[in-house]
DNA sequence: CCATCATTAAACAGAC
DNA sequence: AGTCTGTTTAATGATG
């Protein structure tokens, strides 16, 4: 202990530029009080200027913040009334608490909001006895969760009978306008089942779903667990009459989306939606944050946005369209993405992949909270990851415990936040618990690299996550800085250009800057896979694909067998087992086609993504195939693509536009071989993920980027 | 134990 | 002079 806090003074010492950030953001965390998703939330917020984030904070995604706030001041109110009634005498005074229960159930929330008392929340406690509190909470929480479920059912009928009536017009309207109607429809579906499962998974994740299963009305019941977008209609409608028409239909739209026409609306799981429950939920000047801007986001015929569309392309899984504007997208989604059988499938496909990722993450939560519990590692705290971590970067001995606790998972990994959790739990994505739990320090160690961490989709999944959340990203400086360079439309960027990718995308890198951009600069000099080039401008930096392969051990390439492999050997091979299996099954050209699978384009639908599967990710030249790339510095200001050089002799074999994103979609064999002939035994072993004859020995060792050829000579050790 | 490699720290130089 | 950028070396620790 007093080892790690003498080197934490020590190295926190010479990042004295950076003191006053760091301790004014420290303090801000800490001073915010344990609320997890306010001092996350606040933080991207505070952070302006960053055009990616605030702009998919803008869509109206309902911050978990946000609900907490939310159910905190029903919670309140409810609890006002409460004081009412028995300050009044309302309630028969030898009432017990299940009378007095059952009174204050009946207080509608909405009745109960429309009245608020001036109480503070610190009066409440001061007032009420904890036992009390809880027990209004959890009276609110049901009551809440009926009304919800109301809401929801009543919602649900009433877009399915739009959807009816719309589609037994269109069949005179054309297809495209149709196909319109349908898309507004789909999205309010779509949004009102990310609102439930937003507020599902938030009751779930404050303990109150399994706090109160006697209370939350059956339907509750059944996900402890999990909470899957294809229950989620079922969840809502089990307490209502089942036998209406108009929900077993929307129900069984959105589990089976085989056939009919109707069977687009209610499947897609993306979490870029913005739920409008506003009105309902808050009928009176309830100052929450539950905005009308959801509302207009939502319900309006052309939105500003789409779910299925960001950053100019479209997001659609496997696709990656390019599309210019809003209009645009929506023909290409009208187009391509029509109602046919492969939609239908990929649908289904994204269905399971959210249903495996729910599992997943309840498993995984589960699996960590015994781990916890057996080391006695904050046995009495339920919820490990709710509050902000402020790691200390520089800490190495914060490094070595983040280490050894990632590793600590049984299956050995030292798992990379999946996807599961970033979409409906912010804060807390499964696997990098125990990392992120003491986090700090680098919860790197080539996690990207030796387990195949698909880096881009990962960040592309867990976006908000590390954006918010002060939890380390489990890759290294070269994956991130390639990514960050991939990420771009030319593939280049200056070094400051890195450093605000870095503080822009990880919530981690906006403190301690003097570290880790040295770790940057050093990266950059020091991996030959990045490649200066001088610009009109100045200095850009590139990634040299093939050194960046090279400098990486093989895992497999091209092959979906191996892909599978490797898939099924990672800490949620389950998942992503059963999503190859679901591909297969709707034989989904992805896999198939090594085309499909890009490397800096966030692929958005993969959990893995070619490029750190250590596939080829671009088609690299195959001239001067075995010269060693460092013989001259001016070599590799050809090899890569520059502004003002967009054809050069890194392009040769690349068919695809020099600019636009990072798609090149020509992978292939000619990479393939000339890796191989370039790594001869290494790359291409079709057998297992790993083979082990593989050494990553000699010709791959580590090797510094000779520059400059002077100054290599004589100091080579 | 050794080789490899990621990270961190630091020194240094050149450009602005 | 100070800062930024870039290079290089060294130390440390993790991993296979």
């Amino acid at each position: 202990m007093m080892v790690e806090s003498a080197s934490e003074t020590i190295r926190s010492a010479p990042s004295s530029q950076n003191g006053v950030g760091s301790l004014s953001g420290q303090a801000d965390g800490s001073g915010g009080g344990s609320g997890g998703g306010a001092g996350a939330a606040s933080t991207a917020g505070s952070t302006a200027g960053r055009d990616v984030a605030t702009g998919a904070d803008s869509n109206g995604e309902m911050s978990p913040a946000e609900l907490l706030h939310f159910q905190q001041q029903q919670a309140l109110q409810v609890a006002r009334q409460f004081l009412l009634q028995q300050a009044s005498g309302l309630s028969s005074p030898g009432n017990n608490d299940s009378k007095q229960s059952a009174s204050a159930v009946q207080v509608p929330v909405s009745v109960a909001m429309m009245s608020p008392q001036m109480l503070t929340p610190q009066q409440m406690q001061q007032i009420l006895s904890p036992p009390q509190l809880q027990a209004l909470l959890q009276q609110q929480q049901a009551l809440m969760l009926q009304q919800l479920q109301e809401y929801y059912k009543k919602q649900q009928e009433q877009l399915h009978l739009q959807l009816l009536t719309q589609q037994q017009a269109g069949k005179q309207q054309p297809k495209e306008a149709l196909g319109n109607k349908q898309l507004a429809f789909q999205q309010q579906l779509l949004q009102m089942q990310q609102l439930q499962q937003q507020h599902l998974l938030n009751l779930q994740r404050q303990g109150l779903v399994s706090l109160q299963p006697s209370q939350a009305s059956g339907p509750l019941q059944s996900l402890p667990q999990a909470v899957c977008p294809t229950d989620l209609p079922q969840l809502w409608k089990g307490e209502g009459a089942p036998g209406q028409p108009a929900e077993d239909s929307v129900k069984q739209e959105g589990l089976d989306l085989t056939g009919t026409a109707t069977t687009a609306t209610s499947f897609t799981t993306t979490p870029k939606v913005s739920p409008p429950l506003s009105h309902h939920t808050l009928p009176n000047g309830q100052p929450t944050v539950l905005t009308p801007r959801k509302d207009s986001s939502s319900h309006e015929e052309t939105p500003s946005s789409h779910p299925l569309y960001g950053h100019g392309e479209c997001k659609w899984p496997g696709c990656e369209t390019l599309c210019e504007d809003l209009g645009q997208f929506i023909k290409h989604l009208n187009t391509e993405h029509a109602l046919d059988d492969r939609s239908t499938a990929q649908c289904r496909v994204q269905m399971q992949v959210v249903q495996q990722l729910e599992i997943q993450l309840a498993k995984e939560s589960e699996r960590l909270q015994a781990m916890m519990a057996h080391l006695h590692m904050r046995p009495s705290e339920p919820k490990p990851f709710s509050q902000p971590l402020n790691p200390v970067p520089g800490s190495s001995s914060f490094s070595k415990v983040a280490v050894s606790a990632a590793d600590s998972f049984p299956d050995g990994l030292a798992h990379p936040p999946t996807s599961a959790a970033a979409p409906v739990t912010p804060l807390r994505p499964p696997g990098l618990g125990s990392a992120s739990l003491h986090s700090g320090g680098p919860a790197r160690r080539r996690s990207s690299d030796k387990f195949c961490s698909p880096i881009s989709s990962e960040l592309a999944q867990n976006h908000e996550f590390y954006k918010n959340a002060d939890v380390r990203p489990p890759f290294t400086y070269a994956s991130l800085i390639r990514q960050a360079i991939l990420e771009t439309p030319d593939r280049q960027l200056t070094l400051n250009e890195i450093y605000n990718w870095f503080t822009r995308m990880f919530a981690y890198f906006r403190r301690n800057t003097a570290t880790w951009k040295n770790a940057v600069r050093h990266n950059l000099s020091l991996h030959k896979c990045f490649v200066r080039v001088e610009n009109v401008k100045g200095a850009v930096w590139t990634v040299d694909e093939r050194e960046y392969q090279k400098r990486r051990p093989p895992k497999m390439t091209g092959s979906p067998t191996l892909v599978k492999n490797m898939i099924s050997g990672l800490s949620y091979g389950a998942l992503n087992a059963s999503y190859q299996a679901a591909l297969a099954e709707s034989s989904f050209p992805l896999l198939n086609s090594p085309g499909m699978l890009n490397p800096g384009s966030t692929s958005s639908l993969l959990p893995l993504s070619h490029e750190d599967m250590g596939a080829p990710v671009e088609p690299l030249p195959s001239n001067g195939s075995s010269s060693p790339p460092r013989l001259s510095p001016p070599q590799y200001s050809h090899q890569v693509q520059v502004k003002e050089e967009p054809a050069e002799a890194e392009e040769d074999g690349r068919p695809g536009p020099p600019l636009g994103p990072p798609n090149p979609s020509t992978a292939g064999p000619p990479e393939d071989r000339d890796l191989e002939e370039e790594l001869p035994g290494e790359e291409l072993t079709p057998s297992c993920p790993l083979p082990p004859s593989w050494k990553p020995s000699l010709h791959l060792s580590y090797c510094f980027k000779p520059k400059f050829t002077v100054s290599v000579g004589g100091q080579d050790p």
